[in-house]
DNA sequence: GATTGAATCTTGACGACGTCAAGATTGCCG
DNA sequence: CGGCAATCTTGACGTCGTCAAGATTCAATC
């Protein structure tokens, strides 16, 4: 995937296999290998860099050093490309939600807890994805349903951990209180500390502090549930 | 003004001039009058219609009956009237947390939750606005302060709320522990409901139901606060 | 009340964008 | 080895945001 770019502009940057033909084409080859795995990276680049209103599938092209109808290929417009890279960030926030479960033993409101300090903690590190997966432009009518269940996976995770603690009998609206519950708390919290202008409360504590009222807040959830 | 297209929407109702001159111009007169609110109603008009990623200038343009390069006169740029757009739509949130407040008499538990509902409720009423306000491209260099400052408000309004559960004597960090959870929790809750992909879990409830699962939600939480 | 300067709006242009169509190049399968 | 399909490029079109220059109207001053 050529590095994508970026340390010498234009891009391209791709000198692993030295011009076979002449001079005419500084590109190695016509036929890339995996462009498309490529437009996923040089995608998510741009999209840190430049957000989702700057994001723009030539630039995407030029850092992947190829023309700018090359994407059409691999993806039928750029909004397929972007909910492709919806899809990736939903399974990374799903490991980052079982990781932290994994880590956190057997104890349901641990494993709870667990989960939505994943969910955060996925927020914060890729916070371009993020607002990706949430505001982009909803799929519509793209092909396969992955798009579409992406979401399905972490909240599948969310409610297994909620049920976890709730044990049986719980009436279904009582279940869905809290599974809403659980969810607006780490979704809420995770956007309250990657927009700037939400987090302005939160400025005048350092790094460690603002980790300790997250996971405090979440934890607090987790222990008053009935 | 010549009903923007759509004639039903944009509001404004400016037909209070006839069209003087002659049938070249359907259009009433050179100078509108009040073009800048026009703007903003055609803007928000079109957010509502198109989405942020749809939305276009000209377009709002067009919507308001003036050609594409008027709106240069009464904002900077594009990202200018969408600035001013989130401005106004925090300006309704405000009014909807103190609306639901004002009827929630003076129980601090109760003004609380009524906060929350209230916040809720504007996202549901205008989610395009909504999801400007919270993911529409920082607006960086604009001139004044109020694109900055106007989160502020209803922060302030949901800190006061929990302050006044709390008492005196908190430490600091539950102070901002407990705002940040009332925060992210009503936050997120708004979010869920009012993006399709989020609300899958919610589907199989009807309206009402929905209503009384993020006002107990909400009310949980309000009791749950030592 | 006429004149003049400033504010407002229009027209036209430019570069960048997404997308489509046609041609060039390459890999692969027979 | 030949041909076909996949891949990539080039070129074009319409739309977009923004700038510059001209037309029109308002308002303040004389």
């Amino acid at each position: 995937m050529a590095e994508n770019g970026r340390d010498g502009a234009a891009g391209d940057g791709g000198a692993e296999r030295a011009g076979r033909r002449s001079a005419r084409r500084p590109r190695a080859a016509y036929h890339h290998g995996d462009l498309r795995a490529a437009l996923l990276a040089a995608g998510e680049a741009e999209l840190a860099e430049s957000g989702l209103s700057g994001f723009s599938l030539r630039a995407t092209a030029r850092r992947a050093g190829v023309s700018h109808a090359a994407p059409a290929h691999h993806f039928a417009n750029a909004d397929a490309l972007l909910a492709a890279l919806a899809v990736l960030g939903f399974e990374r926030l799903v490991s980052a939600m079982e990781a932290e479960m994994a880590a956190a033993g057997a104890e349901p409101r641990a494993r709870l807890a667990a989960a939505g300090r994943g969910y955060v903690a996925f927020a914060r590190s890729s916070p371009h994805l993020f607002r990706l997966m949430f505001f982009g432009k909803r799929p519509q009518n793209l092909p396969g349903d992955a798009p579409r269940e992406a979401p399905g996976r972490a909240f599948a995770i969310l409610r297994g951990a909620v049920l976890a603690v709730q044990g049986a009998g719980v009436p279904e609206t009582e279940i869905a209180r809290d599974i809403a519950a659980a969810w607006g708390l780490v979704h809420g919290l995770a956007h309250l500390l990657i927009e700037e202008a939400a987090a302005g409360f939160l400025r005048p504590f350092g790094e460690a502090e603002r980790e300790a009222i997250v996971a405090g807040a979440i934890e607090r959830f987790a222990a008053s549930l009935p």
